[in-house]
DNA sequence: GGAAGGTACTTCGTTGACGAACTATTCGTC
DNA sequence: GACGAATAGTTCGTCAACGAAGTACCTTCC
């Protein structure tokens, strides 16, 4: 055995390196705080990416997948705000989102016959197959990553990180 | 005592109704795996909208304080595609960030006397002193929101969050 | 029953990011 | 030392998201 080993804690990721990097400059940084945040935000971007390039060879962009998922979520028919609202964006940004997807055939728009301002998007046959066609070629890259640790650690990160989202939801 | 408790978890947050709402839907969906990815998107767009509200104050966008923010942390002396790389982002949109930047006054482009290809990025007096004030005024949401862990569970959040970027780094 | 106010969606103008292509310069190789 | 490849930065065209304003409709309340 080549003697005892300088100490080391486990391997690093590209977080520490930031962490690293940013310590000479700003002392008071808690490595443990910024590396919560900083692999969160990396978290989000890989998974982010790794969907995008999947659905590209499906010829569909993020936005377009993701606005189809919204829509099948509500079981094939929503409002253009409930879908704003599950988005997480404006209204107005909706409108082009349907547009181009009802361009493709992907969804169709409904006037309400009971409300004539109430518009109801429905997902067509073909939306329909384009979202299932969709999921199964995203094949669960979150799944990979979080196999990196066993159902108990997992049930625990969870926990840890829903007790910082109460913060967060509680100002 | 009002008699046992209907069994009760933690109190949940946003993410437990998302999962809640998906789970008739996709019945294969792993709460804690969603749970953790849900939670890291959740916290990532948290910090980034209460930063952006905190900076408008300053009248300083936020992606114009990233960007003086990784000017800093390179001591305030950088090329265009260092801050580009730091940034996670392609060099041709920080050409239009610089742009405005300069027009502020809180950045100078200095031609570079041995590789007159490069360009040498400075941070001006204006530019740190803005900088400055928006760390300052940013005060530490980050902080308040890990404040709900003690040390160690921090730690062990960073730890578990480490073990699935290292599953993301490495393909 | 008709004006005042609220709601659902869209249109418009702007903005920031991106990929692709372009310019200028340097490097590598013979 | 000159030609082709590589590099640094920028320009250009496009696109998705946004805030603000607009349109059409519903509701309330006198």
């Amino acid at each position: 055995m080549p003697g005892e080993a300088t100490r080391s804690g486990p391997p690093p990721d590209r977080t520490d390196d930031h962490v690293a990097r940013w310590l000479p400059v700003l002392p008071d940084l808690d490595p443990d705080i910024e590396g919560v945040v900083t692999r969160a935000a990396f978290l989000t971007d890989h998974l982010r990416r790794v969907k995008a390039e999947s659905l590209a060879g499906l010829d569909l962009q993020r936005h377009e997948y993701e606005t189809l998922h919204a829509l099948a979520g509500r079981g094939g028919h929503a409002a253009p705000s409930q879908l704003a609202a599950d988005l997480g964006m404006a209204p107005n940004s909706v409108t082009g989102r349907l547009d181009a997807l009802d361009r493709r055939g992907f969804v169709r728009r409904l006037p309400s016959a009971t409300d004539r301002r109430r518009v109801d998007v429905e997902l067509t046959d073909e939306g329909r197959t384009a979202w299932l066609g969709a999921m199964s070629a995203l094949g669960h890259e979150e799944d990979r990553l979080l196999g990196a640790l066993n159902p108990d650690e997992r049930r625990l990160l969870a926990d840890l990180l829903r007790r910082v989202m109460r913060k967060a939801e509680n100002p």
